[in-house]
Formats: structure tokens, C-alpha cells, sequence
DNA sequence: CGGCATGTTGAAACGTTTCAACGAGAGTGG
DNA sequence: CCACTCTCGTTGAAACGTTTCAACATGCCG
């Protein structure tokens, strides 16, 4: 038996508000959108389609015709492919203030579906298209973007070709840290799950499991929630991540 | 003992031939370079700085500015990291017609090697940026050259996350096989080494050697010659890639 | 309080790596 | 042209880490 796999409630993709896949506000919409800077609450409504996602919703499935683009608000997306024997690779998470679904090709390239409960703003490639066209500004950053992207897959890449189920575990939450740079304490709340987590990784849930044990064991991290995890000991998980597990180096 | 590494044969950025870093016939060599049609042999000095690089010279090194891009011409370019334990991580590998070193960072995020005697065109970026400023074809271009290369490696993830080493051997052979329709025998002819291999499949060597002997009894593959491949049973190849090695499916 | 999904731990099976030896090819000099 | 050498490729056997299968614990929700 196959492990569940997420819903296949399609995701309306024509917005329940009656906003055509053209909204009127797009030109402000888009440049709030594809800004790096994070939005305020109060401008959300201005800033594009609000879209809410409730946990393990898909928000568009591969295959699908790449009509929008996405920037989180509120959760975490996954970005997934689904392979014949039913196992799962995680492309990708997106938190806050993240951008996906940028992709030129005509259809999505893999599966983004909704971690926890997700708040989402939405806006049309076309949109975005015509947009970038007149603004240089607007160009270079939709190109940041891309750039970005590249730049964690070929980490990713990295991490799965040669690193153990320790040190990946350790490279995630060292990743989590630098992204999310809250001043404090660093406690890390992710909606993701250990099935999550296992399969960014490329690890079954049970040795992802044991990975966790082992570090909490050692005082590095703890874990006194399912999705809370604190990181007691940064120096240490850095040097875990960077492969001082056996020998000296 | 850690294994060879390349040899750090600092690539000479500045052209022998006394061009320096903004050639004159900026203008349309950049329009051949980024073009994704292939270069008539005739037309290659009027495309751009031709440089060639020798069997496992560095062409860029990770950390070097990034000045230049790069489109193959002859031979084959492995992009890589190299990590504390001394392994490596290739990235991917860049055959003729394909460009490399597009990246936005100030710096290069990977290091670009000559797998085996390269010829290539190289580009100054400042020239690309100052191109596509003006020019919304090839803007687009660049933009799905990204694209591209984000899929890419996003097929690499998801390989690495999941696969068996036999159905990495296989995928990557399939995957060759796609990007060199060849209409003719499946023959491939590569520079690369089983080390090359070894390190983009994420595995060792000796791995990679026992799946292609494996696949060579099955008679799927033949490897008559060190650097040469025949795929002699694609559907069986691309079987095995997708996953029907044990169970059904 | 069940009931169910999720998380954790244990032991055996499996596949990959490691270490070691051997073979094959390409290049060089005799 | 052959023999030498050196690199690269191939194969074997033991060690290792991850997966698998199984059981149990925990948390959450009706």
C-alpha cells in the first residue's frame, strides 16, 4: 500500500471572488508582487489575489497549465514530484515572502501543495509578463529570482549526492536558520511534517527520525514539540552539516 | 589520499589574442552567443572570443569573479563542488551548444573544468546585460536558459533523492540519449570518465562500474571502448530508469 | 475515552561504500 | 614493434549505513 498521498482537491484555480485571470490592478498588483520586500497586511488586498489553502491542498498539481505565479504570505509550500512507486521528492519549501511558480514552461513542473494552512498571493504570468517588459527594475528582479533558485537546487544537488542522513538533517536546519534570521532565541516552528522533512532530504521517515534522536541526544537540537525544534548548539549542527561527523577535518 | 584534483591551472581570463574584457563586435556576438541554434564553424570568430581549454583545465574556479559566460563548442565542461572530505559534487555537465557561467552572483557559484579538450565561446557579461537590455527576443532567451537550467536540476534532485544506482546509470543514459538525438545508432560518445560519471550519479566509483557491468550482461548497454556507450535496448534502459527493476510498475 | 494519524524505536535485510587486488589501455622510450 | 609504466577501469569481500518491516508511543480530534 502505497503512503497517502495528498488530496487531489483541484484547487480552484478561477477565484471564488469572481476576479477574472486578469485582474484589474495588476500593473501595482505585480510590482508589489514580485518585490522582494515583504508585504504588510494592510496592503495585501492591494498588492494582488488573496488565495487560502487549507493543509495538504493542492494548489496546482504538474501538468497543469502554468497560468499563475505565487508568493507566500502565511505557511509553507511544498514543491513536489510524485514517482511511479508512489515515493515522493520535495523540490522545494517556500515560507514567507517567497516566490513559485515562476517557471516559463506551459506546464508546472511539479506539484505545489499547501504544508499547514497557507495564505497565498496570486498573480497571473501574464501579468508579470507584460510587466517586466517596460520595467528594468522589475526584469533584473524576476531574474534574481530564477537565479536564486538555481543556486538552492545546486545546493540541494549537493547535499543529496554526498552527504550522510546526519549531516543532511543538520544542512536542513542550518538552511532554516540562515533563512529565517530571527534575532533571538533560535526556535524554528515548521507545519512541516517528519514525511516532509524526509523527503526533501531523500531519507525514509525513520531514519530522518533517528537522525533528530541522535541530535537531541547529543544536545544540539531539542524537540519539545512535533513541529517545533530548537537549535541549542548552532556551532555544533554547522559542523555536523559540514561533514565533522567521523574524522578530523 | 584524497583523490586528484584538478590541476588549478588558473585559466587565463585575459584572451592571448590581446582582446580584452569588451571585444568590439560586442553587439552580434552576443546575439550568436546567446542564440540557442548552433554556431557554423565559419561563423565562430565572427560570434565571439574563441577559447580552448585542455583535458581537465579550470575554465572558471568557484569564488572567482564572474565576468564571463560561456557556450560550448567542442568537447564537454563538467560544473562542480568540491567538498572539506575532498569529494565532489558535479552539477552538471554542459555539451556543444549549451551555455554555462550565466549565473547573476558577483561571484561564480561552481567551479567549470574541461572534461576533455573544449573549445568554446566566451562572452563578457557586462555585454549580455547591456544586450538584453535593448533586445526582448533575446531577453527571453536568457530568461529560458534559466528556466532550463532550473529544470534541470530539479530532474538531478530528484534523481539523487530517490534512485537506485541502476536506474541512476540508466536515467543519466536516457537522458544523454535525449539531448543527442542522434537518428542513427544509439552510440554515445563521451569524454567523460567513470569518475565523471561517478560523481554527478552521486555515487563511487566502483558503484557506477558494477551497475554498467550489470547492465552490459543484460545485455542493455555495450561498452566497447572506455569513452564510448551503445545502447543496444532503450526501452530497457528507460524501464530501469523509471523504476521496474524489482516489483511491478 | 476510543480511534487514528503521526512519531519513535528495534532488529534484520539490503544496497552502497570501502579497502584491496587485479586487468586493460594509452603513451613513452627502448 | 614490444615492453614498460601509469592511469583508469573492473571485480571481490567485508564493513557500514540506510531501508524495511514490525511494534509501540504519543498526540490530536471526534
Amino acid at each position: 500500500m502505497p503512503r497517502k498521498l495528498s488530496q487531489d482537491n483541484a484547487a480552484p484555480e478561477a477565484p471564488p471572488s469572481g476576479e477574472a485571470a486578469r485582474p484589474s490592478g495588476c500593473e501595482s498588483g505585480c510590482r508589489f508582487f514580485i518585490d522582494e520586500a515583504c508585504i504588510k497586511k494592510s496592503d495585501l488586498e492591494k498588492a494582488g489575489t488573496v488565495v487560502r489553502f487549507t493543509r495538504n491542498e493542492t494548489i496546482y498539481a504538474k501538468g497543469d497549465e502554468a497560468r499563475n505565479s505565487y508568493k507566500v504570505v502565511e505557511g509553507a509550500v511544498r514543491l513536489s514530484r510524485i514517482f511511479a512507486d508512489g515515493r515522493r521528492q520535495i523540490v522545494n519549501f517556500y515560507l514567507p515572502d517567497e516566490t513559485f511558480g515562476i517557471e516559463l514552461s506551459e506546464e508546472y513542473t511539479a506539484t505545489a501543495e499547501a504544508v499547514g494552512d497557507v495564505v497565498a498571493l496570486r498573480c497571473p504570468r501574464i501579468c508579470i509578463a507584460q510587466m517586466t517588459e517596460g520595467d528594468p527594475d522589475i526584469r533584473h528582479k524576476r531574474l534574481a529570482m530564477f537565479s536564486r533558485s538555481l543556486a538552492a537546487a545546486e545546493r540541494h544537488v549537493a547535499m543529496l549526492g554526498h552527504q550522510s542522513a546526519r549531516e543532511r538533517v543538520a544542512s536542513f536546519f542550518v538552511a532554516l536558520e540562515l533563512q529565517r534570521r530571527s534575532g533571538d532565541a533560535q526556535t524554528l516552528d515548521l507545519p512541516l511534517s517528519r514525511q516532509d522533512i524526509a523527503d526533501y532530504l531523500g531519507l525514509t521517515i525513520e531514519t530522518t527520525c533517528r537522525a533528530l534522536s541522535e541530535l537531541k541526544r547529543q544536545n544540539i537540537i531539542d524537540t519539545p514539540s512535533r513541529r517545533r525544534i530548537i537549535i541549542r548548539d548552532l556551532a555544533g549542527l554547522r559542523a555536523i552539516a559540514e561533514g565533522a561527523s567521523g574524522k578530523g577535518i
